[in-house]
DNA sequence: TTACTATTCAACAAATACATTGAATAGTAG
DNA sequence: CTACTATTCAATGTATTTGTTGAATAGTAA
């Protein structure tokens, strides 16, 4: 039948994508590559693994269409091709952590380990916003935040907090954010700020949670 | 590093899921379970493949758990686990299309095939169902159209269409839809409909995807 | 209990995926 | 042109995945 092979060459094609994000340590990549664009080496030492390796992971990603390549000088950088890619991503993690039991303890486990009882969504903060005053603070690397962040956030990466510790309010709230759910750089730096008695809240999503909701609001006008 | 074996288990778990859907027959085979729940053998003749191999594969799926089971009789049934599901093969279908060319190729082949030049999403037909009278027809089988169907849609399975036809109006337009994109049923409708006269066009998306777009317009209330 | 049946398990061979090392490539900069 | 370097390619051994056949299982129905 025409029409089977068809039906069977399509699904190949669609497992293509598939399997592109079906090994962890591609799976990885993809999150990396999230935040902002990387060049193969510092993408081989975020991933903990040998250059030609990352190398060949990322071709695959590549042939799949969901990263990209532009050079500059001697470097190949890499990019997420397009946002339906976070999409996709957000949509695993959502599976994932709603579903897979041995996740939800890892990451139990996380949490009591970071001694963070309140953990806030994009949705609460919006609230949160409307009723009190507070300073939504962006604790990942300049780079990053450079590469994209939540409007009216102020860059302090977490390894400069302490130093630029007193220029914060006291009286006002302080959301915290990083890189989303599994990032600890905003637990980490929420730790720092309530033992000095700074009025503190983690967020768990990150900047790309938030273009993710803002996308789904304009599709909707 | 403590925390890095976290995020070494986090990626393995998130990989499991996506695994789960890397090969082309389980992808089918979450892709027939969207429609309606399905026995074994009855996915096994869907699939093309043998019922112990379609068990098999049907055992990944169950353990990552993106379907789950029940039994009747002698029967297991197996069905879809949630409906984020869908969300992630919607998706995945998204980035195929858009992504891959083999793919679009082969639609456009499957396009010329069928001989359709229009073809409707959701949001076309709610727009012109505003504009106009509609009579919206769900041409799947009848017990897929029992499982869920859009509102206000009459059903009239493809192999009835013939029969039933002199009941149809000839001054309305008549819209027809099955299981979205890859599904040949509407096509072959809307061809017979137009060789008799009749005002007909195809959607191309199914029940799944007017599902899904109704659990984003509530999420934003 | 006993016969029956839908489903799952087990064992197999073939194919594919994986991470590594070391060599090749294609650019840049002097 | 030459030296240099980030990236990719090729080859390798090991591990995993795949689909099949035939046996085992667990539930139903008499």
């Amino acid at each position: 039948m025409a029409s089977n092979s068809f039906k069977e060459q399509v699904y190949q094609e669609l497992s293509r994508v598939t399997h592109a994000i079906s090994n962890p340590k591609r799976m990885e990549l993809i999150d990396v590559l999230s935040q902002k664009e990387y060049t193969v080496e510092e993408l081989s030492n975020e991933i903990s693994m040998s250059v030609a390796s990352t190398s060949q992971h990322l071709q695959v990603l590549k042939s799949a269409k969901l990263v990209e390549t532009k050079r500059n000088g001697n470097f190949i950088i890499y990019s997420i091709s397009d946002d339906t890619v976070l999409k996709l991503v957000s949509v695993v993690k959502e599976l994932g952590f709603r579903k897979i039991a041995e996740i939800e303890l890892l990451i139990n486990d996380f949490k009591t380990d970071k001694d963070i009882l309140e953990s806030l969504t994009i949705d609460d903060l919006l609230a949160r916003s409307k009723k009190e005053k507070i300073l939504l603070i962006d604790v990942r690397p300049t780079e990053e935040f450079e590469a994209g962040h939540i409007p009216d956030a102020v860059s302090i990466p977490l390894d400069q907090l302490k130093k630029r510790m007193k220029d914060l309010p006291k009286g006002k709230t302080i959301i915290a954010y990083c890189r989303g759910a599994l990032c600890v750089m905003s637990a980490d730096a929420v730790k720092i700020l309530q033992s000095k008695k700074f009025k503190a809240l983690r967020m768990e999503d990150g900047y790309v949670e938030w273009k993710l909701k803002q996308q789904e609001l304009n599709n909707l006008n």
